[in-house]
Order: structure tokens, then C-alpha cells, then sequence
DNA sequence: TCGTTTGTTGCAAAAAGTGGCAGGAAGGTG
DNA sequence: CACCTTCCTGCCACTTTTTGCAACAAACGA
């Protein structure tokens, strides 16, 4: 599982926050299949192994891991909103409006862009999980 | 009002759809108020001069508006979903999360990082109004 | 290991958001 | 101006998300 990787539980932890087998649980379907998951997918996977885990908790829980930064949450603006464990390198999607694709980008493309922000207003931009909508290179050349 | 400065019925008549009193009465309440609006001020604001208005027409008014492109809307990340009328000139946002103030920047900041995700993987990036959050000047002085 | 403290959970109820439907009204035509 | 067509609106029922609260259990010190 990706997020035996990172420490969680220290990070979860030194936030004040405590270690349940729920929030454990609910980690561990974040990270099961590949990417992103949306928020009905990670509630299945949560009730398959515990049927007693509430709607609320899921909800309070993955709110949790966002703000922690363990997880992060993109709103693809087809109304469903995805979850990703956060990676150790900053980076963003491309989303393709045609055929809803997607594809990560390094943070690199964005740094310069964010440094030219920080020299003309002085605002330190931290955004970490930028989603930009497009159409992708196969959708583009479709469209002539 | 912003929106008189721009024929709206016009666009709204244009693209097949009816002028009606609720439309209109929620268009101004968008106008409300400087800047970014959320939904419920909206919601509030409407139901003051008209308390017959329904939660079902304002959602489905706002979605008419979005696609319009009359109204633009961004999710800050916060829970809530800012409104603004559309202004003629391509921008976004800077918002601070510590002090929730917010800047307009213009879209040729981001421009040339459009044109380089263009370059590395033929990605039409059109997204038209982003918003970047960080820490402004201020905030970010007194973090010291 | 036991007891204490305090963050968490599950439950229930409220709030927010969505979809179907029938009556009502905008906009066009004669 | 009256009529007609079609789109909109308000209402209702339903799904999704959030909140208050009492019981529970993780983490820590003795």
C-alpha cells in the first residue's frame, strides 16, 4: 500500500490528533486502486471490511487527512469530488474536458509562475494540487 | 450594478433561454457585494426580496449562469463555492489563507505556464479563473 | 496494568443539494 | 391584444453532507 511509505501515523499524531482503526481503515481504501478514488468508492471499500463505519466519520476523516495534507482532494467539476494519498513530490492534473483523462504534471511547469506571482503582488502561493481543465492533445486534434 | 455595463439578457435570449424576474433577481444578488460571493449570501440575499424564490431555482440558475459563462464560479477549497459576475478581462485569484483577503491577477501570469504545458504534453489548458492560496504579504511579513 | 483525560465515533436530526412533475409565464405569431 | 408553444418555477420527495451529543476508547502517567 502506498502510504506504508510515509509515516502517517507520527504526522497524525503530532497534529494531536489520535490513531483509530478507522482512520487507519479509511487510509488504506484511499490508497487501494490506482490514483484517484472518488468518495463513494472509498466509502464502499471502508464498509466491505467494517459495515459499522458511519457516513459521518468517513466525512469527518477524509476532511482530517486534507487539512493534515495526507491526503489530498481535487474537484474534477463533474460534480464528483477525488481523493489521492499525497505524494512526496508536489505536483498537479490536467484534466481533460472532452474525455475526462487525466494526467499528473511536475510542480516544476508551476514554480516559475508562482515566483513571478510572489515578485509582483508579494503573495507566497502553496497551492499543492492545482487542477487544470483543457482539452487534451488527442480531443484537440479531434475537434478540427 | 456591475452587470449593467454588459447586455446579459441578450446572452441569456441568444442562447435560447427566457429573461425572467427570478434570473434577473439573482444575477443582481451576484452583484451584491465586492468581489467573490458564496452561495448561500446569494441564497440570502435573493429570499430577502423574494421569499417565494426556491433553493431548486437558484441552484439551477447559478449551474445556467456558470455555463453562460455570465457567472464565473471557484471552489476555494474551503467547502464553499465563490460566484462572480464575469468581467471582460481574463483573471484569477490569490486568496490568504490566514487572512482570507483576496487579489485579482491577470491571466498573463499564467499564460506563458499555459503555453509550457502546451509545449510538454499538448495540453490545451483553458481553465479561466483560477484561484491560488498562500500567503499574502502581510501575513506572510508577521509570520516571521 | 489501571485510571484519567480528552479526542473520536455512531446515531439521529438538520441542512444542503438534486430531480421529477404540473401549473404558470415568457416570447413569438396572427 | 389574445393565443400558443415551450421553457421555468415552485413544490415535493429523495440523496448527500454536516452538526450536536452521549458513550467510547486512544494515549499517557502513575
Amino acid at each position: 500500500m502506498t502510504h506504508e511509505t510515509i509515516d502517517y501515523e507520527a504526522i497524525i499524531r503530532s497534529a494531536g490528533h489520535r490513531v483509530t482503526p478507522q482512520r487507519v481503515l479509511i487510509l488504506d481504501a484511499i490508497c487501494d486502486g490506482s490514483g484517484h478514488t472518488t468518495l463513494g468508492e472509498v466509502y464502499a471499500r471502508v464498509r466491505q471490511v467494517d459495515p459499522s463505519i458511519d457516513r459521518s466519520t468517513l466525512y469527518r476523516t477524509l476532511k482530517l487527512f486534507v487539512d493534515l495534507g495526507l491526503v489530498v482532494s481535487a474537484d474534477t467539476g463533474d460534480g464528483e469530488t477525488y481523493f489521492e494519498i499525497a505524494k512526496p513530490h508536489r505536483h498537479h492534473h490536467l484534466v481533460c474536458r472532452q474525455c475526462r483523462s487525466e494526467r499528473e504534471i511536475e510542480h516544476t511547469l508551476l514554480q516559475d509562475m508562482f515566483d513571478q506571482v510572489f515578485q509582483q503582488h508579494g503573495f507566497k502561493a502553496d497551492t499543492d494540487h492545482l487542477v487544470l481543465f483543457g482539452l487534451c492533445r488527442e480531443c484537440a486534434s479531434k475537434q478540427l
